[in-house]
DNA sequence: CAGTAAAAATGACAAAAGTCATTTATTTAT
DNA sequence: ATAAATAAATGACTTTTGTCATTTTTACTG
């Protein structure tokens, strides 16, 4: 019956099942109907693989604030977001954090430290209440040895976040802040979207969390949000942001590839 | 066989192989003796699937100074360095360079363009003259595809060139130029050892070059070095660097992982 | 081996970004 | 609702880093 669900009517289900999954069930929800199906590295993985994940996985929410991990502990298994947004961090040499990934519904998380078999480099943290489903360690090695579809699209993952990587690092040697403000700003607009007003970027994030993913002192931050809300370019009410000029931040943000 | 090498012998061959494949010979090399055999990622493949990639392998010399490949250019395959040395870098918004890998012996290069499906994002310059072997696409990923041991490598290796990148990302944020110039100095260390005095970086990088490598300016780079010369930590004659005081290199470096 | 070009070094200055102190606004908890 | 705590905003100032111009050194070429 799932199956058919699955492949048959996909489009359909997903739409309705994004209703219906809107707010958190974290005990009848299956990785077959999740909401976040279609949307997931899982989507390439065999039926049978998908099965054994659903039965081994364990569903947990997290609330605003808490972590998932920490910077240092061991990796027991890779986390499934099937609901809202999460920050990975670094906590720098003097203890200053570097934010180096917003994770949000259907991404995966702490599969970075598991393959190259260290502790975790990082730290998730809710950034909202949060859903995720955590799948053990060795289930997820195992489907991956025997899902070679499964193990293309994770090094198709780990490539994609590499060149995301390398990109920001050349940005960070080279770029002035203000650019590389209007860039995160567009980043959180890509990552997260607008809420239902289509301008108000759906997620709150302290001036200090957007200083620590611009790599800037958190004054920095303010003063420049300020210059663009001043521009015209975006608007500011408390932390909600609103970018009014989207294609005047782009411009700003100077990239051009 | 090769599996009982590879464990046991291991060490004692690779001196051996080492001696005999000093001097280039680009045709009547092969995987299956290359100096590189064990050092590789392709130590964990499985003896068959070596074979295969020697037979269609192509080996080329690169004189330095030349590219492998241009960022842009669409990936036709993937390179096993057998000797030499190669920079990876970025070309900045504003066309200064950003070097974001250094490659030795052993290692692979051109993958991760490849596995995301993407043009190369980076360019591949020889530093010296480069002993490189070239793997066609449709053969790489047949044989990541039918050998989980080398996926899982490759995932391995995918991971922990992004922890790197991460890393670097959060120091190019956080830490002061001295500090990076320290780093990259021991990383260079790190990456291509020393000459036979036992002192010397074994690898010859203008100015310029270690600029691009911190993220900084040309001019800001000579300087340091100066005063890194100046309170006896290195030795500057010409492009060779000699590493006096490692020690305290690392503690200028401020590294505390 | 000279002559030229390129790279490295240095100085003076300008711009960018960070720090610290203080004020104002916004949350949060009682 | 109000006080206390936290976050945001702002100003003054310092430090860091970059830029440009110039000199010196090194490398390269005929």
């Amino acid at each position: 019956m799932a199956a058919v669900f699955c492949t048959f009517v996909r489009g359909v289900i997903e739409k309705n099942l994004q209703i219906a999954f809107m707010t958190i069930h974290p005990d009848n929800s299956t990785c077959q109907n999740c909401n976040q199906r279609f949307n997931s590295i899982f989507c390439k993985a065999h039926e049978d693989h998908v099965n054994q994940i659903n039965d081994q996985k364990v569903c947990n929410v997290y609330k605003k604030g808490q972590t998932l991990f920490n910077e240092g502990s061991h990796p027991l298994g890779v986390y499934c977001v099937s609901n809202g947004k999460i920050k990975m961090s670094h906590l720098g040499d003097d203890g200053k954090e570097q934010i180096i990934r917003l994770v949000k519904a259907g991404d995966i998380l702490g599969y970075r430290a598991l393959l190259s078999g260290e502790r975790y480099s990082a730290t998730a943290e809710a950034l909202e209440d949060t859903q995720v489903c955590f799948i053990p360690r060795d289930l997820f090695i195992k489907v991956l040895k025997l899902d070679s579809n499964l193990a293309f699209e994770m090094m198709k993952l780990l490539s994609d976040e590499l060149h995301r990587a390398e990109v920001k690092l050349t940005h960070l040697a080279q770029k002035p802040i203000r650019e590389r403000l209007a860039e995160t700003l567009l980043f959180i607009k890509e990552t997260y979207g607008y809420e239902q007003d289509g301008v108000t970027l759906s997620v709150r994030l302290s001036r200090e969390e957007i200083a620590n993913l611009v790599g800037t002192a958190t004054e920095s931050a303010i003063r420049l949000l300020s210059e663009f809300k001043k521009d015209g370019m975006i608007d500011l009410e408390g932390k909600k942001i609103k970018i009014i000029q989207p294609k005047e931040l782009l411009r700003t943000a100077n990239i051009q590839d």
